[in-house]
DNA sequence: TAAAACATGACAACTACTGTCATGATTAAA
DNA sequence: TTTAATCATGACAGTAGTTGTCATGTTTTA
């Protein structure tokens, strides 16, 4: 076997363990441990960070985390993940951020000069917008790490009505618009919960759960289920169209006339009723609702409460 | 020289040309040409998609682009490469789509059984949400090509009032919120407008453009400068400063009192009355508009064309 | 003090690599 | 059609690199 392959295997063996001795290595591949000696001078001289601890109870150990075997990426791709970090750089708390800059550190420092600065350049001409929050977000990490381990949680958390304390079974965490939130089964309540992981003010780690719950995809999926029916029926004008349709949740509904506006005839769950009604007031004249009488009652109410808050004599 | 360290300089030397021949590579590196088939064959082996073309003016390419030199990567950076990418899950269109999928390819399969679980286990525990837009956005691709190229454009956009034309020079490119967004210097209106690049019709590139122009880093810090300052004072309710905690445009803004509720008082543009309206009736009751007169007229005049809208007798 | 480990050098046996020469095949230009 | 420029492959001897064995040191801990 040539000795590219075997400093391969090696480098591979060696930093799957956190110590191991010569006398292992020479067993393990059937070669002499003068030969071992010699392919970890080799590995150290190509910068693999292992060091050896001598006299008895001695041994090799390697700094670095596990490596994988050494990887060729074309240009094209290096650009791509330069790319895909770009999309988190708004964000404030990320699990990963150290990784991340060693990470693009070791592509950039391996990139031509010309495909240095097509990274450069790329970097200052698209960007992945969140709102840079001000607010912080230490536990995401810890969550996270709960979830993957199926555990269940004791957390404080900061809600309407003030601290309240929460028995739950995470279902994973998701970042929307810059924050990150954490659906869960609250345990006392036995129903699924969403929570704003920044809101969470301590966490007490509690058993493993080895029941089967709905994973993170499934509850995306299933978040738009219908269980309160109820037709929802609005006119809209040109412009109403337009702004309907970039409306994640109503884009699928809006069907276009021929002379460009359109109208909304769907069934839809009552409960979004209270998210739907700051566009429609919003839309105003654009948006003419036929149904359902409870979205119209809202608007109505609430437009009634703004003119008592704000009364005409002034 | 060692061979392996020799593949390498020709692996690099090669990928860097689209075509060359055995002489030159012998040449390059003072080798015998027999050697440098041999080389060639290893390479190839090693799976480097290289192939010949016989004959006079024949010689070999290199089928993929250029290449990088191979990089060891920790576990733990293979992983954030991973999380990276899985926050461009939900986008529809991007720039880089088949170069992320090939590159974590490569990594995916150079991953241990176990670091491949691990892998899998975070992909679905974490997710970046995006509303999962229907609206596909065929220009992307094509709109940064040429902004980064610094180049002026013709576009025709769909905008409020119908199909326009446009004479631009963009800015850059982002997303927010699933949508893709060009602000854009208009040379006709002489100032910078914000483009839906979904909402690009059609683009002819046009003459490069030698001035400097503000970069989209720079018109990310400048987007909120005051032009015509106004004061906004509000009072909120500990309900009314959790919710304006959440929203990226006022959350500087507010002041907490010790008993929970707090205020806002500030300066901000009068055009961002328009933008801030939506919130202030959304939260009704939880804020108390003190000043300015002008939003407040806003919100009474919304709410008085609700009410007209939909009459009390139905 | 002895045992277990790393560290290093010398040397002969073995293996791999290299250059030279030879021969063929394929292709395009003269 | 011939010729020159290419890749492709084999044989072989000389050179260079790698390996195992043996020897000797050093460091650490039981």
């Amino acid at each position: 076997m040539s000795k590219a392959k075997r400093l391969l295997d090696i480098l591979l063996f060696v930093s799957a363990k956190k110590k191991f001795t010569a006398q292992e290595v020479a067993d393990e591949f059937n070669i002499s441990i003068r030969t071992v000696h010699r392919y970890i001078l080799d590995l150290s001289d190509m910068g693999l960070p292992i060091y050896a601890e001598q006299g008895r109870n001695g041994g090799y150990s390697v700094l670095t985390s596990r490596l994988l075997p050494p990887i060729l990426f074309t240009e094209d791709e290096a650009v791509s993940i330069f790319f895909a970090f770009q999309s988190l750089h708004y964000y404030r708390d990320l699990p990963f951020n150290t990784e991340m800059k060693s990470a693009s550190h070791k592509l950039y420092s391996s990139l031509q000069e010309e495909a240095k600065q097509k990274v450069d350049k790329l970097q200052s001409y698209i960007a992945f917008w969140n709102p840079k929050r001000a607010i912080e977000t230490p536990l995401l990490k810890a969550v996270l790490e709960v979830a993957i381990e199926n555990k269940n949680l004791h957390i404080q958390y900061e809600s309407k009505s003030g601290t309240t304390t929460k028995y739950i079974h995470p279902i994973g965490v998701y970042a929307h618009d810059g924050l990150w939130y954490m659906p869960a089964f609250d345990l006392t309540k036995q129903k699924i919960l969403l929570f704003r992981v920044d809101r969470i003010l301590s966490i007490v780690e509690s058993e493993e759960n080895k029941e089967e719950f709905i994973n993170l995809e499934e509850w995306f999926g299933n978040t738009y289920e219908i269980k309160q029916p109820i037709r929802l029926h609005v006119l809209l004008s040109r412009e109403g169209v337009r702004q309907c349709r970039s409306e994640p949740s109503l884009e699928d509904l809006v069907v276009i006339k021929e002379d460009g506006t359109g109208y909304i005839d769907s069934i839809i769950d009552k409960g979004e009723l209270n998210f739907t009604s700051p566009l429609f007031y919003r839309l105003g004249m654009h948006a003419q609702i036929v149904e359902p009488n409870e979205l119209i009652n809202i608007l109505r109410q609430q437009a009634k409460d703004i003119l008592s808050m704000y009364p005409e004599n002034e």
